[in-house]
DNA sequence: CTGTCGTACTATGTCTGTCGTAGTATCTTT
DNA sequence: AAAGATACTACGACAGACATAGTACGACAG
């Protein structure tokens, strides 16, 4: 069975989670499962590759992070909510073009299966 | 200017390599040119990145290398040559149906640019 | 015959995203 | 009370890509 690997969705992770923070802030768990059910089923983020993201993309100033309880009456356990930001909007851009420009030039090289 | 990063198309490079060995042996410098030029000057591979990939297969045993003078004469410098092997074949043909899984899921967090 | 350019590599070390493993803690359901 | 889902953090290892540097041969110009 044929498996996406690690080497070929590296540096792509950061999109699928920018894609759906566009949408609305989202947290970890909810991102994972929102990223399997977009992929349908076929790519599943592991837990520390997508926190990893948080914290670079936050360095880098993609997204923001604060806290709210899951829902508006404040019951439950609080948690780490992510927004994208005006920097983030213009990396995922940046990322969707060259996401065309590599798939151009990728199947140049891939042979249609006989 | 978008320019395709190494996270891309890291996993890759040896796609690239191993589709033009399907077509005769070649070696470094060659191939990078075929690279360049096949890709419309939009992908350059790194020699390093070239050469790194050719001991890693051959340890992996997706080619073989062999020295020969750059004309049937035996004149000029000796170079050494790769050929693509069975299990190199079986790996490429691997590689082309997981790009297609990958185009697949990736497509779904692309957004067409407006 | 000397220097430069193109060709054809090798060596070494660094960087970065991914992932394995492990542990903590809360909330919900049984 | 226990189990399972949720929601993380910490740490270390790995591998591919790449920067930098150096070697060496051949061709061709001046």
């Amino acid at each position: 069975m044929v498996e996406i690997s690690s080497d070929v969705i590296r540096g792509y992770n950061d999109t699928m989670i920018l894609y759906i923070l566009r949408k609305a802030p989202s947290y970890g768990y909810e991102i994972s499962k929102q990223i399997k059910q977009l992929s349908d089923g076929k790519y599943v983020i592991k837990e520390t590759t997508l926190y990893s993201a948080f914290t670079r993309m936050e360095k880098n100033g993609y997204i923001e992070s604060f806290t709210a309880a899951p829902e508006a009456d404040g019951g439950g356990k609080r948690r780490t909510y992510y927004r994208i930001t005006g920097n983030g909007q213009q990396y995922y851009k940046e990322k969707c073009e060259e996401w065309n420009l590599t798939k151009e030039v990728v199947e140049h090289f891939i042979t249609a299966e006989e």
